[in-house]
Parts: C-alpha cells; structure tokens; sequence
DNA sequence: TTCTACGTGCGAACGGCGTTCGTGTCAAGT
DNA sequence: ACTTGACACGAACGCCGTTCGCACGTAGAA
C-alpha cells in the first residue's frame, strides 16, 4: 500500500450502499416502469433502466416476465384498470357510451406514450376483460345485436387507442403539453397554406380547418359518428323513430 | 511462397465479386428496403440488412437518407402512391367514398406491416398529400362543411390505418396468410368461452361472435358507420330526405 | 457445529441495432 | 499529370433485449 489514500480496496466494496428498496416482485417492477414510462416515455423504457432504477441488474427482471413484451403487456393491464367501468344502469345508455370513451382516452392520455403497446393485440389482461365485459353489458342492454356489439366495441376501441396514441404522438413532436402544440399545428397549417394552389386547391383552402379544433373535439366528433351510429343498429324494427339526436 | 497453393493472399483479394448492381440511389434503396418488408416484417428491416442487399454498408444509406425514420417516411409515401385517387366526378360520392377507403386497405395489407410506421404522425409526403386533396374534393363536392370534411378525412384515414395495422399483426400472430388466421380466432373464442360466466356472462355468451366476420367485413362495417355518418353532416338543410341506403 | 446441496440473484457477455467518423477511392477539372 | 472534391464505406460507439453460469445465502443432514 504505498500510494496515499486508497479509499477502498476494489473488492469488498462493490455492495450496495442503497440497496434494494424492495425485495422485488412483479408489482414494483411494474409501478416503477409505470413511473419511467411517464417520466421520458416509452421508448426511452429499457429493461436495464427499470433494474438500474430497482437497484439491481436486468436479469433480475427475467424472474417475473418472460420478456420485455410480457412487461409492457401487464403495464398496459395495470393502466386499463384505472379506467371507471360504464354501468348497465344507467338511463341514457348513449351518454354512458361515450362517457366510457372519453375516460379511457384520458387514462391513456394520461400516460403519455404508453398506449402504443396496445396496437394491434386483442387485450386479454384481466382488467381489459372486465372493461369489455362491461361495455358490453351496456350495448347489448341497448338491444343492439350481438354483431354490431361486437364489432362496434372493436371499432370503439380502436378509435380510443388510436387517438390517444397520435394525441401522445402530436405532444411528444410539440415537445410540451396539450397547449404546447399550438405551434406545431400553426407550423402545419402554414406548410398547407403555402402549397401550389392550382394542384392542391382544396388543402389550400382547408388549410385552416385541417388543423382546427382541440384534441377533445376531434376525439369528441369521431366518438359521436360511431356511437350514434351504433345507436342506429339498436332495434332496427324501431327506426322510423328517427332517432338523430347528437351529432351536429 | 514455399507453402503449395496459396489460393489468394488475404490482401488486395477483398474485391466486390458481385460488386454493385446499380450505382445506388434513393429509388434502389427505397425498393430494397419494400421488399425486405415485403419479404421479412418491418420489425426485420434494419439499415444494415437494407445495405448488406444492396452489397454495401450501412454508412453509405446515409447520403440519401437522414436517419432509418425518413426512409420508412419516404417507404410509407411511395407504397401511398399505389392507392387510386378518388374521383370528385363519381355520380355516387358515398360510394367513391368507401370505394377508396377499400382500396386504401388493400394497398396497406399488400407490405405486410409497413402501415405501422403510419400511426401517429400527420403524413406530409407529395404522394399523401395527393391523396388527402382528392378525398377532400370528394367531400367538399358532396357538401360535407369544411370541419366535418377535415374531421372526418382525418377519422378515416386513422380507422384504415388502424385497421391495417390490426390485420397485419393478427396475421404475423397466425404467422400464415389471411386464411390461416382461423385457428388463432378460434383459439380466442374458445378461450373467452372459457372464462368463468358469473363474473363474465356476456363475453360468454358473446364468443362466437366476438370473433366473426373477416377482416373484410368488419372492416367495411366500420368504414359504413363513419361514412354515412358523414353523409348525415352533408346538406343538412335537406335532411328530410332521410338519405338512410348504406348501413345494414 | 460443520459441511454439503440447492435455489436464486445478477454481472458479464453475445449478437444486433442506429448512427458517426475518418479514411480510401475514383472521376472531373485544371 | 496533378489537384480537388464528392462519394463510399469499414470500423467503432453506445445502446438494446436476452442468456449463461458463477457466487452467494440459506437450509438441511451429519
């Protein structure tokens, strides 16, 4: 030991001064991307940094999940769980409909980017069958037919996941919240406006009412399109009522 | 050279045996690149695979293209060029209308899962933008009010992609062609089957139809609901006229 | 109490990714 | 013939998901 201060012999250190916070299980593996995800999002969502920020390696976390996949599919589960299931009950089965839709969008919307591992997978985690279970209830207590029930919560589902992701998508390119985007459509919108006019007449002309609207009211409009619609299915033998309440 | 048939010495021998097949260009890297999605999945297309075809590295892409993202743009907007336009001189715009949103699909199911990298970003390429001006004309024509049409257009677009994007991934999960998916559907209706009633009496009840109809089926069921939905938002002055043909 | 056997947590390594840097190569201009 | 410029691209950097096998802690046997 000639040279001064060696703070510490290279081994016999390398413990963990902070140490596990917990002893590990699937739930703080989860809450703890949960909180990643919302922190920098999705794609900066490693296997490594969920272990770094455990404390611990990432092959620790191959005890709970088969993979990475595995991870994001629970994730996802946990997160649908937030969503309040539409009741059966209730009078205006119309209005729950779509009360349903827009409190999912704005679980995933609260999640940033989170609801893109929903694409393209039919959910089979257990909160998303008592959600589908639910709205289900609803349609069918509707009288509309088993088919377009189905069908129906498919395309309901669809357009939910859809526009939460590309809301997160707009948000995350704006770089900032919900208003932050503003520029980002301005900056849109310009870019129409200044295109040839003589071969793009009506995108010149729509340059305004292409980037018009919140989030909200887009989201809003689509939901009213298929849910009325959907109400137009509901005992067909009934439809000289004329049933157009909504929409516009 | 004592040793008896040294082959080549291992200098000045790293030639290009096959060397070039073209001199490398956007439009050859481009076609490379759709037919290694074509052939492999997007999640297989990597920059290096893209160069190791075109017998190069992966350096060399870098002089057409930015980064991997604006190739899959450029990708996405030439595969957008295969889609017919519509035609605002169609007698019957409804039927222009969803005629387009058929072909669309088609076009999308053809690259495998290319139409993944279409969600959530507002597509500015020249092909995109052609389409996206025809389709307004069509819904501008019909007397559709600017909102309803940008909304809408906007609605459609993201139902197609969304569509495309599920089908794709359901048939990568059957890993075989639109037919062999069956096996796969009906491994999730026998598993909502499954599930026990009292907690989960309409998904019981609901299996077999929860995973009837085609792609194509479902597909045009939701592309009715928002079309005519917006065929309701045309003219409104002239509702009386109950223009109700189309859905169901 | 001591020794052995076992289960498990995890560091290190593997192969692959997107991207960058600096050099090699060759054609056109002088 | 020489310079100059642009293009091509091998090698390397820092990530990623996943796997392998060792070291460790504990429990049961002797």
């Amino acid at each position: 030991m000639p040279s001064a201060a060696i703070p510490a012999p290279p081994w016999r250190a390398p413990k963990k001064p902070p140490a596990a916070r917990q002893p590990l299980s699937a739930g703080a593996v989860l809450s703890t991307a949960l909180r990643l995800v919302d922190r920098d999002g999705l794609d900066a969502l490693s296997m490594r940094r969920v272990a770094q920020e455990l404390g611990t390696g990432a092959a620790s976390l191959y005890a709970y999940f088969a993979n990475k996949d595995e991870l994001l599919e629970q994730l996802l589960d946990r997160v649908i769980g937030d969503i309040p299931l539409p009741s059966d009950a209730a009078p205006d089965w119309i209005a729950e409909v779509k009360r349903s839709c827009y409190a999912s969008r704005d679980v995933f919307c609260a999640h940033r980017d989170l609801v893109k591992v929903a694409r393209g997978s039919i959910p089979i985690g257990p909160n998303s069958l008592r959600y589908t279970e639910a709205m289900l209830a609803v349609l069918r207590g509707a009288g509309i037919p088993d088919r377009i029930a189905a069908w129906g919560m498919d395309q309901l589902s669809m357009v939910i996941v859809a526009d939460a992701a590309e809301s997160a998508a707009h948000a995350e390119r704006g770089h900032g919240a919900e208003a932050d985007s503003a520029p980002y459509l301005n900056q849109i919108r310009d870019y129409l406006a200044a295109l040839p006019i003589d071969e793009f007449p009506n995108l010149v002309a729509m340059a305004p009412a292409m980037v018009e609207g919140s989030g909200d009211e887009r989201f809003s409009f689509a939901i009213d399109l298929m849910v009325d619609g959907l109400a137009r299915h509901a005992r067909t033998d009934l439809r000289d009522y004329a049933h157009d309440g909504g929409a516009e």
